[in-house]
DNA sequence: GAGTTTGAAACT
DNA sequence: CAGTTTCAAACTC
């Protein structure tokens, strides 16, 4: 939510901590007050002016109010003097009078006598009034005698009742320090009404009509006067409800949490199409509604200022602003609505001001918090269906054991946010077209448990949860390495069984399948695991040395596959990596696995592929390649083979070929590294939306800097090259590793975004995880499960381009500001003005440009269906065309120029002028046309 | 294309 | 956590 101008009266009491905009839609009108204020704010006091409308209002309104307390049944009211008497910091004291005079205008005090068992206080009095403000005295408790208490109304006032109530509570206040003021809403007639209950004296104010100016409580001295104003819905509760407003605080009921709830930011439009645009909460303030009901707030109507008497709520969706939940009160739930700015020493107020006019309903609706894990690596690959977040596990099954795998994935949990178990059949599956060592063909469920959580996407494969003859040969005790990708940002997780053979490099593979989910087809020579949608893949297994690092890719499922490729390979104890693509690439090249003699296509290896190559002990041969980085390859740029290994793989075209040279990376490549700190770069949200349109396969990577435009990494169309000079590229402002990706064809200097400055890379990415978990992240999410509404998961902070320039993200991404957001002047809402324009703008641009290629397209395609007419025909004639040269044309634009001037001086009339020079036109074309003729008639035929 | 503006990231 | 600085992209001319 955008800051906004505070209201200046709010802002001259000094005492009101954060005022934030609600939703800004203003009318016209509405504009016209904001800018006289904005002016007056600027010099002219808008008090006085305010205070003296106020005053006429007030005389008639006093009238009324007398009138109408004639007949009232509540003790004790007593007007003692003319409203309009009133005068700003005019204090009227009223003495041991049961009775009290109502300020009504900024530091006027008001001063009225709560008297503690009088006649005018009746215990166990419910107070149903339609509308009801119970003000606590400050230090009633200390003192038995009348209490004066001064209570400061700015640009206020209400009609007054000297009530109390006793006995059973439905709200306690505790008045010690504080003076409450609740505003009650009008009931239902089948709800309860407001009891209070308290250890002195209440003062409740009962208004009888309208009033004009924002319902602005402004407390000069906080601290010992009104230091709160809370206003209490009873519309929904149950009889048995219990509010809880000690220290002015309200409590979010626990199921709805408002930590990072968002809601679009668009105005809390009434029924009747008003909305709301301001509202001023302080902090250290809770709000308490454990029934989870709607939270109903007052509303005052900006322009005439008055107090509706009907139910209002609001949105309390977007938590992030204005409705800031800074920390749950208790581990059940209840959060802190606060203020993101403001003085924390002083006490502010929940105050909800105002609306555009009487009758207008604004709800407070408690939200809960997703309940659902955030999802697991959810990289804005293209080509996404689902959003299913997918993690990609495979399972390395030797020969002679049972296919059956249990894996445990559990994702480091960095946040409070309570995390969900997703459950994952795990099937194996052996196809019986394959020769195994195996018997089993049958499937067994197996059961994975996605622990997501919405930090860290660090991703373990708890060793003692993949048994050790499930995934290796017998004996060996599978090991989990988590695994940093370059470039990489989805943490890959390896499962590694340790085992003591020595592997030949001749060992046949003996592939089976591994499916998680339903099995939409048995993948020869393969070893596939799906979950949801996606698939993961061992292609050609040699042998149960067979090790694998799974990429958590994307939370998006899909149609990608990832391939774990077993490769052959010499002995080696080096650390050695083979990098496959990340992502789908059309090369033709090949993989020829010698052992199975199987050729696998490169063009099938997917995003996060990896492969370890057999035939070591040690934790080596690992094969990873960030997704866009063999295209990078291809390219033929930013690889640099000085101190890099390099895997030759056989293609199927006979030819080795350095595929990918790779530095050895000792962080990801440490034997016994499962407590290494491996940065788990992953994004745990899901795709944009925007996203699902798009049918490339996957990207692991996710785009969460301004290139994922729209929702849609760039990556996925293009991908604008960085300017970098002094980041070196290995900081957030470069794009390029934002989005984890590598330089490519980029104008930076002195780049250290590459395989040449790994190390350097992986430290930068360490620190900027370190300063940012979710720095990898995409910056545009989805507000909450199953809601197709992008968000920015931070907000933006624009000042000054009212978030309709591309220098706000939000803005840039197409989508509105939300809650989240800390823009000021903000015009990125649904109902902008500005913002409609200029979406009418880009549309017609867009519009004009689609035009204008459909046209091109148009007139290539006609000229193309054009017939050549070649200067001479096939006949050897040269056609009549072929003559009309430049002097052809002047020449018989001489004529009809003669013509015309014959004509004139022939006096001939207009039209008759135009028919001759049209039928000296005709002429000089039949002259064309027999001069061709006879030069036909002069070309010898061939 | 140079200079300015802008806001996120980085820094203090 | 807030204020300031740095940085690169967006924007303007």
């Amino acid at each position: 939510m955008p800051n906004q101008i505070p209201d200046p009266t709010v802002e001259q009491s000094g005492d009101v901590n954060d005022i934030y905009e609600v939703t800004s839609p203003q009318t016209s009108q509405e504009k016209a007050i904001t800018s006289t204020r904005e002016k007056e704010q600027k010099g002219v006091s808008l008090i006085t002016r305010d205070l003296i409308q106020i005053k006429e209002e007030l005389d008639d309104f006093s009238h009324q109010l007398g009138n109408n307390l004639e007949d009232s049944k509540l003790p004790g009211l007593t007007i003692l003097a003319p409203l309009t008497d009133h005068l700003p910091n005019k204090s009227v004291p009223t003495g041991n009078k049961t009775s009290f005079e109502l300020g009504i205008v900024q530091d006027c005090k008001v001063s009225f006598p709560l008297m503690k068992d009088t006649n005018q206080v009746s215990a166990d009095k419910e107070l149903v009034a339609p509308f009801t403000m119970v003000t606590l005295a400050t230090e009633m408790n200390n003192s038995t005698d009348n209490v004066n208490t001064n209570v400061h109304f700015s640009g206020e006032t209400l009609p007054v009742t000297v009530v109390s109530a006793a006995g059973n509570s439905a709200v306690n206040v505790n008045t010690s320090k504080q003076q409450v003021v609740i505003l009650q809403k009008p009931q239902p007639p089948n709800h309860s009404s407001l009891s209070v209950s308290l250890p002195t004296v209440v003062a409740s104010f009962q208004p009888v009509g309208q009033l004009s100016k924002p319902a602005t409580l402004v407390c000069s001295q906080p601290s010992t006067v009104c230091t709160s104003t809370v206003y209490v819905p009873l519309t929904v509760g149950k009889n048995s409800e219990k509010i809880v407003v000690p220290h002015s605080t309200v409590t979010i009921p626990q199921q709805t949490p408002l930590v990072a709830q968002t809601a679009p930011k668009r105005p809390c439009l009434m029924p009747s199409g008003q909305s709301v645009t301001k509202i001023m909460l302080s902090k250290n303030s809770l709000v308490s509604n454990q029934s989870g009901n709607p939270v109903a707030v007052a509303v005052t109507n900006v322009a005439t200022g008055s107090i509706t008497s009907q139910q209002h709520t609001i949105l309390l969706a977007s938590p992030g602003k204005s409705y800031s939940v800074t920390k749950p009160i208790t581990s059940t739930g209840p959060s802190v609505m606060r203020g993101v700015t403001g003085n924390s020493n002083k006490q502010g107020f929940y105050l909800l001001s105002p609306v555009k006019s009487p009758g207008t309903k604004v709800t407070m609706i408690p939200v809960s918090l997703p309940k659902s894990p955030q999802k697991i690596a959810p990289a804005p690959a293209c080509g996404t269906t689902s959003n299913f977040p997918r993690v990609a596990i495979a399972t390395a099954i030797a020969g002679g054991s049972t296919p059956t795998v249990t894996t445990t994935c559990t994702v480091a949990k960095q946040t409070t946010m309570p995390a969900t178990t997703t459950k994952v059949l795990w099937k194996t599956v052996v196809p019986a077209t394959v020769k195994s060592s195996t018997s089993a063909a049958g499937s067994v469920p197996q059961t994975i448990k996605l622990v997501a959580a919405s930090g860290l996407p660090q991703v373990l494969m708890k060793p003692g949860n993949l048994p050790a003859s499930n995934l290796s040969g017998p004996g060996a005790s599978p090991v989990v390495c988590p695994i940093q990708v370059p470039g990489s940002k989805f943490p890959y997780v390896r499962l590694v069984t340790a085992s003591t053979q020595q592997t030949s490099v001749s060992t046949v593979v003996t592939p089976r399948t591994a499916t998680v989910g339903p099995v939409s087809g048995i993948r020869s020579m393969a070893h596939s695991a799906q979950v949801g949608t996606s698939t993961v893949q061992t292609v050609g297994m040699s042998s149960n040395q067979l090790r694998f690092a799974v990429p958590i890719v994307p939370a998006i499922s899909g149609h990608s596959q990832v391939k774990i490729l077993s490769i052959a390979s010499k002995p080696s104890s080096s650390a050695q990596r083979v990098l496959f693509p990340a992502t789908t690439v059309t090369t033709t090249s090949q993989v020829h696995h010698p052992a199975s003699n199987s050729t696998l296509g490169i063009s099938q290896l997917t995003p996060g592929t990896s492969a370890l190559l057999s035939g070591s002990n040690n934790m080596t041969g690992l094969v990873v390649l960030p997704a866009q980085y063999l295209t990078q390859v291809q390219q033929g740029q930013q690889v640099s083979s000085g101190a890099l290994l390099s895997t030759n793989f056989l293609l199927s075209s006979g030819q080795g070929q350095n595929i990918l040279p790779v530095p050895v990376s000792a962080n990801t490549e440490t034997p016994n590294s499962h407590q290494q700190a491996y940065i788990p770069i992953a994004a745990a949200t899901a795709p944009p939306q925007g996203l699902e349109s798009v049918t490339h396969q996957s990207n692991p990577i996710p785009a969460p800097s301004r290139h994922q435009v729209n929702g849609v990494a760039l990556d996925c169309k293009e991908r604008r090259p960085c300017n970098c000079n002094k980041s070196q590229c290995l900081k957030l402002y470069c794009d390029c590793f934002a989005n984890g990706k590598f330089c490519n064809s980029c104008n930076c200097a002195n780049c250290y975004n590459n395989l040449d400055h790994e190390e350097e890379r992986q430290k930068a990415i360490r620190s900027c995880l370190e300063r940012n978990p979710m720095a990898f992240h995409p910056k545009i999410g989805k507000s909450k499960e199953g809601d197709q509404e992008r968000r920015h998961t931070k907000g933006c902070n624009c000042k000054r381009s009212g978030c309709l320039k591309n220098y706000c993200e939000c803005y840039e991404a197409k989508i509105l500001c939300t809650n989240l957001c800390k823009c000021v002047g903000c015009k990125n809402f649904e109902d902008s003005s500005e913002r409609k324009t200029l979406m009418h703008l880009a549309d017609a641009a867009e519009f004009r440009v689609q035009q204008q290629a459909v046209a091109k397209t148009k007139i290539s395609s006609q000229l193309q269906d054009l017939p050549i007419r070649p200067p001479i025909s096939a006949s050897g004639e040269r056609l009549p065309f072929s003559f009309v040269k430049q002097e052809v044309i002047e020449a018989t634009c001489h004529c009809l120029l003669a013509q015309a001037s014959d004509g004139e001086e022939s006096q001939l009339t207009y039209v008759e002028l135009e028919k001759l020079v049209v039928k000296e036109f005709g002429r000089c074309l039949m002259q064309i046309i027999e001069t061709a003729n006879q030069t036909k008639d002069l070309i010898p035929e061939t």
